[in-house]
DNA sequence: AAGTGAACCTGAAGGC
DNA sequence: TGCCTTCAGGTTCACT
């Protein structure tokens, strides 16, 4: 289920277990997840030390001293856990033993930072279309996973006139445009959706509907910069709100509850006040999309 | 070139 | 109970 809300708070979740912590130990437990594990892979990670943790879309990236980094990819089924290892009174007690892996149980790192106890670190991803890549580091940005991302959702980078540029002259539906990595980087078939119900757009709307004449402001656009800004923002809120001590109760990191305005919401009514309508399911290059045709125009 | 659909893989849920 | 079909939050590749 990661999107980029996800995956960033599964990056602030493992940031304070991984960041000055040294790799002691990696099990690749099978040969490939979506792609084979490059060569070297357990070789290249073990005693290195972990100076980051970072983002970029929906791709974790953990920037190893030494020149090399880590690409994550979540896939749709991936996850990470911390084994927090017996009560925190008993701290140095770390099993070595692997008797908690449970199925799907690909990767396993065991890291040591400081005096603290070894953690193992799992990443369990049954349809396995997550994947583990080396990249170096002074040729990050020109990696093939990371070269062709478009646009950050985050911050401030994204804009109504942004949008209107990426946008303009584009005939396939809106929806489609926004879960082009390519335009816009992290959002995914969820944040879609929410985020044309926020600006009241329709999903079927060719992109290039929206997009204003070069040098002139859209409000269309404007409206969904700010919608796609704030969903994400939101999310991320959100996610932050569930970690406890950056680890959730039962282990696991990054997945939390939330309630979608459209998302998964078939038949019920448009939640939005004085709107009539019940939302929408279609498909869209073979994904659902979820929409209220009253109030989304 | 841009747009669409199938493929990758496993598990959950619903219909009969 | 069990078998079958459909669907799932992502990306890539092949085809029009």
């Amino acid at each position: 289920m990661p999107e980029l809300p996800e995956v960033e708070t599964v990056r602030r979740g493992l940031q304070p277990v991984l960041e000055g912590a040294v790799i002691v130990k990696v099990e690749a437990r099978r040969p490939d997840l979506r792609f084979p594990f490059p060569d070297r892979f357990v070789e290249t990670l073990t005693g290195r030390r972990v100076a980051a943790l970072g983002r970029r879309a929906k791709y974790l990236i953990a920037h190893l001293e030494g020149g090399k980094a880590l690409i994550c990819h979540l896939g749709m089924s991936g996850s990470f856990r911390v084994e927090t290892n017996g009560s925190a009174a008993t701290p140095g007690t770390f099993h070595h033993e692997r008797s908690k892996l449970e199925a799907h149980d690909h990767v396993v790192f065991t890291v040591k930072n400081g005096k603290r106890a070894a953690r193992r670190i799992v990443f369990n991803d049954p349809r396995r279309f997550g994947f583990m890549l080396l990249a170096d580091e002074v040729s990050l940005a020109e990696h093939p996973m990371l070269a062709g991302l478009g646009v950050e959702p985050t911050g401030n980078e994204l804009s109504g006139a942004t949008i209107s540029d990426l946008f303009r002259g584009r005939a396939a539906p809106i929806k489609a445009a926004l879960l082009d990595q390519r335009l816009i980087a992290g959002i995914g078939n969820i944040y879609a959706c929410e985020a044309l119900w926020r600006a009241k757009l329709s999903p079927r709307r060719p992109a290039g509907s929206i997009a204003a004449k070069p040098g002139k402001p859209s409000a269309r656009a404007e409206r969904l910069a700010t919608a796609l800004r704030e969903v994400i923002a939101e999310a991320i809120e959100a996610g932050g709100s569930t970690l406890n001590d950056h680890i959730q109760p039962d282990g696991s990191l990054g997945y939390f509850q939330h309630r979608f305005k459209v998302y998964d919401r078939e038949g019920e009514p448009c939640p939005r006040r004085e709107c009539n309508g019940i939302i929408q399911r279609i498909v869209q290059g073979g994904r659902s999309t979820f929409y209220c045709p009253v109030c989304q125009r």
